[in-house]
DNA sequence: GTCATCCTTGACGTGAACGTCAAGTATCGC
DNA sequence: GCGATACTTGACGTTCACGTCAAGGATGAC
């Protein structure tokens, strides 16, 4: 069973970019897509890797910081001081998950108090015009 | 007791960034220091508006987007429709912080189970040089 | 063969979010 | 009064992340 691939006519059909993006994508060395004489083939891979790009850039990554995390999610059996890294590099960028996290909360958190206090306001008025 | 106001130049320092980007921010209307003569005097209530800019961004919104958000903590004591407007532009607000935080629980968990991977890997190689 | 379709590589354009001068004003310490 | 410091308004420059042509190559349908 050989890997599937897909063109980068279908990539963008799929993940909803262009064709431009994805080559840019190439340029920036964020996606590393078979040849097959001129023509761009994606493999699987490419689209796990693609994945992960879309979602680091929903969290407010730049494509520069993108690039590293990408790292973190190909191991090719390095040196145990590589590997030693590439595990601090993937704690530490955990902990910015978390903290992100908890930012999130605190907004959720706060956004809900503000709209308590909207629906107060919205009963107070209620009850007023209900009163005349 | 009445409220203290803030330079540029403090602002500046206190949320780390730069004079122009409080300029520009005044530009976008997304900030509205109040005038002493040419200065502008930032009030606390632009130093709550400037956090949630802030937040904002580092969620990944933009100026845009933000400007509208903001609208959402103030209420000036409006009609009823407008009170029920804000209120459902923050149900569906709520409702992408809500996604946004599933899909970075998502993200933590992938980054443990490639951490895991890893860290089993560095187990391997560690064994495998004990036992030479 | 040729037409349509999809792909390719340049190369220049664009919007967002500021950065970076330039030139002038206001205030404070001395 | 005078220099230092902090502020002001333009106005042009820059970086990122692509968009948008232009010109051409490969492949399949007829």
């Amino acid at each position: 069973m050989t890997e599937p691939t897909y063109t980068i006519g279908e990539m963008s059909a799929d993940f909803d970019v262009t064709p431009r993006t994805l080559r840019f994508y190439e340029y920036k060395e964020l996606l590393r897509p078979i040849r097959e004489g001129q023509k761009r083939l994606f493999t699987p891979a490419c689209r796990a890797r693609l994945s992960l790009i879309l979602r680091g850039k929903r969290f407010g990554f730049s494509l520069d910081e993108i690039k590293d995390l990408l790292d973190l999610y190909e191991i090719g059996d390095g040196q145990v001081t590589q590997l030693a890294a590439t595990l601090q590099a993937a704690e530490h960028h955990r902990g910015e998950l978390l903290a992100q996290r908890a930012e999130l909360d605190q907004a959720i958190s706060d956004l809900d108090d503000q709209m308590r206090l909207v629906r107060d306001m919205l009963d107070a008025k209620g009850t007023q015009r209900a009163a005349e």
